[in-house]
RNA sequence: UCCCCGAUAGCUCAGCUGGUAGAGCACUCGACUGUUAAUCGAGUUGUCACAGGUUCGAGUCCUGUUCGGGGAGCCA
């Protein structure tokens, strides 16, 4: 028996016999040769059945192979100038496993209903792979970043008796006999764990029962919600910065291949290095009317304002220091100029929107008390948030990256349904 | 919830001012020893989303419904 390895492994094993688990991706065949393109999940390779070579009944074996049927393929790895990966297989033994029919993905083109009512077979395509790795290697690099930083990974809770922020709509479910809702983020929870831990950050799922339809919504998807002790807005944005260098850098390191299945231009994110531009609110109101927009101050922005400002830009920019009027109750407001807080948004570059929305939190007991009052939140509900004000605020940040959106901008993809094996869409929850 | 667009073969689509349905691919068989969405020859494929209406006649026009796509709001 061959030695038993992978197509991602086998240049290590060049001029060997080796035997590899795989599917059939696709054949072409010339009457007494067969091209087999097989997939086993850490690459893609060419294997090559040579009828003169090969017992008959391994040619027929090779012959009955349909698109997805499983297999064992034996053979000597070769180098090739002619393949993709620079290697090839000659083919001595096909022992098949199973023999698929009526694959439904066919190579040709597909729409995205058809695509998304088999999304579990569409992520065994090249490009839904790529997606897959590359967002594994994010992952890898937000774990990378904090754990060398000092910070604790914090788990929040995924079910809680009420909304954190209140804006927008959540999932409901029962919790016995109380009602209980899907978290829509873990920061109330995270800020009391940086209390105890310093440096935290969590990573996990995230629920809104919005109507959203839009490239840029999901209605469950992936935060990590860092909280830092001691953290002012001005470090929050430069540890913000470095975060979401280091992703990017580390992507352009260890997943070449798959930026290029997904032609990804790679030159645009290279240049995504600290420092980040930064525009205050005022500034962006400014540049939206000399742009023509119909914008007065305390307004919100909308998509097509957050897209305007970033085409500016080839670097993600934040845009900081929004009125407090229309932002999130705990955030701190400007000791300089109240009717702004300390907060920003960071927007990426090429239309993919908001990935970062953070903020240095209210320490002050009695303005916490204030906003309570003003946004008419339950304070027996949140006794426990309000005590952290108690017993040694200290100032603290923090901020919310939402993983779909950086995955769906690494990539170039233009929409988040693909960033994520089996997304949730508005009326979709199959498969 | 609101605005715009769409639904025809397994898939992707064409079907003009209304005249009873078409292509490519997939699939099956055959040819081919270096193919890259291989190529060439032959063959199989339909509740035109659903329900009404107008008309001599509806895939086509009108109304409603269902499902899907894009966007607004909400946000990551």
């Amino acid at each position: 028996m061959a030695t038993k390895t992978t197509i991602g492994e086998a240049r290590n094993y060049i001029g060997e016999s080796v035997t590899i688990g795989c599917w059939l991706h696709g054949k072409r065949s010339s009457g007494k040769i067969q091209f087999l393109q097989l997939r086993d999940g850490s690459g893609f390779m060419q294997a090559v059945v040579v009828k003169n070579e090969v017992s008959e009944a391994v040619w027929e074996a090779a012959s009955s192979l349909t698109q997805e049927s499983s297999l064992y393929v034996s053979g000597v790895i070769r180098e090739d100038s002619r393949s993709k990966i620079g290697y090839e297989m000659t083919v001595e033994n096909v022992e098949v496993i199973q023999i698929s029919t009526d694959y439904p993905i066919t190579p040709k083109e597909h729409g995205v209903d058809f695509l998304m009512d088999h999304r579990h077979l569409w992520i065994r395509s090249p490009r839904q792979r790529a997606i897959l790795v590359i967002r594994a290697q994010i992952i890898q690099a937000v774990q990378q970043f904090f754990n060398e930083r000092g910070f604790h990974l914090v788990d929040p809770p995924i079910l809680t008796p009420s909304s954190c922020e209140g804006t927008t709509n959540l999932f409901q479910t029962k919790y016995f006999d109380e009602d209980a809702y899907l978290t829509q983020s873990g920061q109330l929870y995270m800020e009391a764990a940086a209390m105890a831990l310093g440096r935290v950050y969590s990573f996990g799922p995230t629920f809104r029962a919005e109507k959203s339809k839009t490239r840029r919504h999901l209605i469950e998807f992936w935060m990590i919600e860092p909280e830092m002790a001691f953290v002012d807005h001005e470090e929050n944005l430069r540890i913000q910065e470095q975060f979401v260098s280091h992703i990017v850098q580390s992507v352009l390191q260890n997943c070449r291949k798959e930026l290029e299945t997904l032609e990804r231009d790679t030159s645009k994110l290279e240049n995504v290095l600290a420092p980040f531009p930064r525009i205050s609110y005022d500034d962006a109101v400014k540049f939206l009317n000399e742009k023509g927009f119909e914008f007065t101050w305390g307004e919100d922005f909308g998509a097509p304002h957050e897209t305007a400002i970033a085409e500016n830009y080839d670097k993600p920019v934040f845009i900081e220091r929004y009125p407090t009027s229309f932002k999130a109750f705990y955030m701190k407001p400007d000791p300089q100029r109240p009717e702004v807080v300390l907060c920003a948004d960071l927007i990426a570059p090429e239309g993919y929107g908001e990935i970062i929305g953070g903020s240095q939190r209210i320490d002050d007991p009695q303005l916490m008390e204030q906003r309570f009052e003003e946004h008419e939140l339950p304070k027996e509900a949140y006794a426990w948030y309000l005590d952290l004000r108690k017993y040694g605020s200290v100032p603290h940040s923090g901020f919310g990256l939402g993983l779909e959106r950086t995955v769906a901008w690494i990539c170039g993809l233009d929409h988040v349904r693909e960033t994520i094996p089996f997304p949730r869409l508005l009326y979709r929850l199959y498969p």
